[in-house]
RNA sequence: GGGCGGUUAGCUCAGUUGGAAGAGCACCUGCUUUACACGCAGGGGGUCACUGGUUCGAGCCCAGUACCGCCCA
């Protein structure tokens, strides 16, 4: 090591990111170590799309996770030596990125219809090249090894192209069409939205009965509706068929209040006969399950509340031009006059919110482009069944099945401008779909544009060329795994695999992980309104990337978790315990003639070292194989401050000191050994540190990932250090227990050369053949008389453990006293019981 | 309304096929031990939500109850 290398470590005791992370960060960006070259093929390479984030976004706290786990996947797999590509991306998020631009223009006081879908869309852009770079940026932050160079957008042209193609090649198989069907408006976004895309909340309402006179009778019927501004869109009532008391009315007419129309009293099974008075309204222009019943019926489907959510002529000259709202109060109004609004009461009910602006749906009639899906389904529906892609955990393989069984037709379109236009023009009566405008005068385009999740759906393939044949898609399709949150399973997950199967002839991921979602620390929702977000980038400056990731790892979880500080600083904690345990290493050893490990090494700790070291590269690979990425890191943490820097450091400082060429080829090579397998999780502290090692050949990131030596892995060499290690603890709690100031070296009596030397230093007890009092025996040990000794504290504490001892003894005894536990247990669970009986009494006899 | 998950130490969470409950943090007691006080050593703390059942034995399996959360309608 150079002197000037030297110094600054000699003088640096903790790990500090800030300085480092991103000098670090460059050095691999200028190895080009993140892009690979499109060679080999995909069986034999490694990929992964990241989910791509919204342009709007920041980097949240779902982002972090999902990019600690993916990046610790991609890097394990680029050192073990795949062709690994990582690719990055950013949706273009219709909605969402509209409506902030439109926020941005409403503060200058500009409406997007003053300037213009074209001038708006321009903003859009140009407020996309402001913005966009700094995703990219928090991902580097996080030290994500992702493929800077091949980022692609959901809307640049390749892309937009292989849009266009899919929607257009759906058309031609006769799944895409338009129709006019209830869809779900949002008058915020003033836009058709998905079924996916609607949160439904409790809401309190009153719930109105309005009598309904009966054509050429006294008889009304009285109806309940939360609703009743809709019911001038009225075009039936509806009975259950098995309801007794309307049975006769069944085929007649009732007369609607306020309109005068008559309406046919139907039979329908979805009438609740226990709600109400049984007898619902029909409004198949306003109300989703209405709408259904209306089908079935063959009913007309009227309209009175327009797109602008205000009530149209259609709703009658008293009516028209009213929100929704006033409409109802004058509705109740008008029904109050005609002596028809028979009860109110408050009722509790679940009511439809857009996801994206918050306002109340409205379900309205209108023309939009739907999918059909079942066709696409069936074959993704198999992929999952037969194993081709694998979910876990299992139980959201039963939540997709499910779904999947049960898929519903999509509506693909959106009343937006931002986003993919749909690739239909119209002329006259003519419609026109195809990947590029028709040849001739006179064609319109449709103004609608696709929904964001259609252009995501083909994500895994259009970012690598599709539908030109790239060596990209050669080399990197399928892709190997995919971790998500488990709200985008159906928008974003199934639609991949359908679209995946359907166009580039194979599932798009073989592995699909389902992680935890972070809560707040008060157990609510992270959200950006809530103000309970809590900021990754504002973690990082503070603790450092690695801190972070291996926190999100460790808090990681198959169920939801808490986000929790003590993980992040255990992270912390962690990198700074490797940064000064390697400047322990690196100071005091020197670089040996011999840069193996020994094959046989003479010393017991460092036979134990290696084989606790091999063992768990062999636990943490697998772990992070199984994505359990929370035992991966808690097995890192304690290899490392346990077994690494508590005992085996420890014991072989003296040697270290000594400069004792053996354990310094055993130090180098497990720091080497230990860095590689902890650079996944935390790539930043562990390349600093391999700066200073003497093996040194390159990146610590293209460093080959230990493989773990299972040869060295001895289950009698971990026991009989285990036991030492038991040993030592018990005098060193003894002597606590005594009062014994550590600085004095307690005597003892005893053999010292039954156990490993470092038993009596370590537990800072003289072991030889003194002569003295015996004032109690630890282990088979007698430890002599002195002034040190606070008999007091020791005799009252024998005493509490003897009690201990005692209630354990009888409990075991009452056990293998039971006939039917000797006769029914396994042997060896009878034989452990007798042997810690044994172990017991033993104790106890030494306790004197 | 249907489905899924959760309830374990003060807090956040683990807990393999049923053999007698763990981690980190917090807490208490010591220690300026020349890698690290973001440290070291020692220690206290749990009727595993509740009620039944199966079993020699249940945090784990079965049935039910309560509360919390999520998904779908």
């Amino acid at each position: 090591m150079e002197d000037a290398a030297r110094k600054k470590l000699e003088e640096t005791t903790r790990w500090e990111p800030g300085e480092t992370e991103a000098r670090i960060f460059a050095g691999w960006m200028e190895g080009g170590y993140f892009h690979p070259e499109a060679t080999g093929t995909a069986d034999e390479n490694y990929s992964v799309a990241i989910p791509p984030p919204n342009v709007t976004g920041v980097l949240h706290m779902g982002h972090a996770l999902n990019g600690s786990m993916q990046d610790a996947l991609v890097r394990m797999n680029r050192m073990s030596g795949k062709n690994t590509l990582w690719i990055l991306g950013m949706d273009h998020a219709g909605i969402a990125t509209q409506t902030v631009v439109e926020k941005r223009l409403k503060s200058e006081g500009i409406s997007r219809h003053e300037i213009g879908r074209e001038a708006f869309t321009e903003r859009v852009w140009e407020w996309k090249e402001e913005f966009g770079g700094s995703i990219r940026e928090q991902y580097q932050r996080l030290g994500a090894s992702v493929d800077y160079e091949r980022e692609r957008f959901t809307l640049d042209d390749g892309y937009a192209r292989a849009v266009r193609k899919i929607f257009t090649s759906l058309y031609e198989k006769g799944y895409i069409y338009r129709d006019h069907y209830m869809v779900n408006w949002d008058p915020g976004s003033q836009s058709a939205i998905s079924d996916l895309e609607v949160v439904n909340e409790e809401r309190t309402d009153t719930l109105y009965s309005v009598d309904y006179p009966v054509e050429g009778s006294d008889q009304v019927l009285t109806v309940a509706t939360v609703r009743p501004e809709t019911m001038m869109a009225d075009t039936a009532v509806a009975v259950n068929p098995e309801d007794e008391r309307y049975a006769d009315l069944i085929g007649s007419h009732c007369i609607l209040p306020l309109v005068g129309r008559r309406l046919l009293i139907i039979a329908d099974d979805h009438v609740d006969i226990e709600f109400g008075t049984g007898a619902l309204k029909i409004t198949p222009g306003h109300d989703v399950n209405d709408f259904e019943i209306g089908r079935r019926h063959g009913l007309e489907e009227i309209s009175v509340i327009g797109e602008d959510g205000r009530m149209t002529a259609m709703a009658g000259k008293r009516f028209e031009g009213m929100t929704v709202a006033e409409a109802q109060v004058e509705v109740v109004k008008a029904l109050k006059e005609e002596g028809v609004l028979s009860g109110e009461e408050e009722y509790v009910h679940s009511v439809p919110f857009s996801e994206r602006s918050g306002e109340r749906i409205e379900p309205l009639i209108s023309l939009q482009w739907f999918c059909r899906m079942e066709e696409l389904a069936a074959p993704a529906i198999e992929a999952v069944k037969d194993g081709r892609v694998n979910i876990s955990p299992g139980q959201w393989k039963g939540v997709y099945l499910d779904w999947m069984d049960n898929i519903r037709p999509w509506c693909v379109s959106r009343q937006l401008w931002w986003g993919h236009r749909i690739p239909v023009w119209y002329r006259g009566d003519e419609t026109y779909v195809g990947e590029t405008k028709p040849e001739g005068e006179g064609w319109i385009q449709d103004e609608d544009v696709l929904d964001t999740w259609f252009s995501s759906a083909i994500w895994p393939f259009a970012t690598l060329g599709w539908p030109d044949d790239t060596a990209e898609l050669k080399a990197f399709y399928p892709t190997d795994f995919l971790t998500t949150a488990r709200e985008i399973l159906f928008l974003w997950v199934a639609r991949m695999i359908m679209t995946g199967i359907e166009f580039a002839g194979d599932v798009p991921f073989k592995d699909v992980y389902v992680h935890s979602v972070i809560q707040a620390r008060d157990g609510r929702r992270m959200s950006k309104s809530l103000g309970t977000g809590i900021d990754p980038l504002g973690e990082i400056d503070e603790h450092g990337a690695d801190a972070l990731r291996f926190g999100l790892l460790a808090m990681s979880s198959t169920q939801d978790v808490r986000y929790s500080d003590p993980k992040v600083q255990q992270g912390r904690d962690l990198a700074t315990k490797l940064w000064n345990a390697s400047r322990l290493i690196l100071l005091n050893t020197e670089d040996p003639a011999d840069r193996t490990i020994p094959d046989q090494p003479i010393a017991l700790e460092d036979r134990w070292i290696l084989s606790r070291l091999e063992s768990t590269i062999a636990t943490v690979t697998r772990l992070i194989n199984e994505y359990d990425f929370a035992h991966a890191a808690q097995e890192l943490y304690s290899f490392v401050f346990s077994d690494l820097c508590d005992w085996y450091l420890e014991i072989a400082k003296p040697r270290i000191y000594d400069g004792d060429p053996e354990v310094a080829r055993v130090l180098l090579g497990t720091l080497e050994r230990t860095l590689a397998l902890a650079h996944p999780v935390m790539p930043f502290v562990t390349e600093a540190i391999w700066e200073y090692h003497p093996y040194r050949d390159g990146h610590l990131v293209v460093h080959s990932f230990p493989r773990s030596e299972s040869e060295r892995i001895s289950q009698s060499v971990e026991t009989e250090v285990g036991e030492a290690i038991a040993l030592t603890r018990k005098l060193r709690g003894w002597r606590d227990m005594a009062g014994v100031p550590p600085k004095i070296l307690l005597q003892a009596k005893g053999d010292a050369s039954t156990i490993p030397e470092f038993v009596a230093r370590l537990g800072r007890v003289d072991i030889g053949a003194h002569k003295g009092e015996v004032v109690a025996t630890v282990a088979g040990f007698g430890i002599l008389a002195s002034d040190e000794l606070d008999m007091n504290a020791i005799n009252e504490r024998i005493a509490v453990r003897r009690g201990k001892i005692e209630a354990e003894i009888r409990k075991i005894e009452g056990k293998l006293g039971n006939q039917k536990f000797v006769d029914n247990a396994p042997a060896e669970v009878v034989a452990e019981e007798r042997e810690k009986l044994e172990q017991l009494r033993r104790e106890l006899d030494e306790l004197g």
